[in-house]
DNA sequence: TTATATACATAGAGATACAAGGTATGAGAG
DNA sequence: CTCTCATACCTTGTATCTCTATGTATATAA
């Protein structure tokens, strides 16, 4: 049986929510908890990778912050990142307009 | 660097066009380069082993057909196919408005 | 003191889509 | 007549993606 991947423009996620404000990767999930259908959360296997990516991509930078003895690291979003984000939501919609001509045609 | 992946809810695609009419692989293709955004064509290594799936699934049933010497095969949406359909069109709504969630987040 | 929530991270496995290749026929160009 | 292109099928291997499972560590609540 085909397995339905449960997520994906993971990245336009995660440049979408660092649009707003800095944030640190586990407030990122539980804020994607919130808003996303609860079946398609992203998972910290998903999640931490991607950051690596973006940050080596130099679309985000990250400082650390110490919080009441827990370590957070913030992550922001850069110039580059935000020229990234306007892209991928640009894709998102094509490719969300694409489906939808194909669901509703004549 | 990552790669955005063209294209996901690839058996939605098949089984929506299903739903209108038989139609063989290469029609399907065709049919989908014209309506999807050219960025998201299916390609046949994508196509091929899903119909192969969703035949095991009982989801499509399928017949031959001679055509001016080439051999066409045809799938049929079977009602097991049309309850995949509602299904995953359903999924696919709520995923669609998951993400626009997440995006337009105030 | 034990469990739960917070907070980071990675390795391995399974799923997914594509590129690239293969077979075969028909039609049109030269 | 031959070569190429379009039609029509299909598979193998590779790259990519996401999750599961696991690991570390601290703070707080029971």
């Amino acid at each position: 049986m085909r397995q339905k991947q449960s997520l994906a423009h993971t990245s336009l996620l995660v440049l979408s929510l660092l649009s707003r404000q800095d944030m640190y990767g586990y407030q990122m999930i539980a804020t994607l908890e919130q808003r996303l259908d609860p079946a398609f959360s992203m998972k910290e296997g998903t999640l931490y990778p991607i950051l690596r990516e973006l940050e080596n991509a130099g679309a985000v930078s990250c400082y650390e912050q110490e919080v009441s003895g827990r370590t957070r690291k913030y992550y922001h979003l850069t110039r580059k990142g935000r020229r990234q984000l306007a892209e991928e939501q640009e894709q998102w919609e094509r490719y969300e307009h694409a489906i939808n001509a194909v669901l509703h045609m004549a």
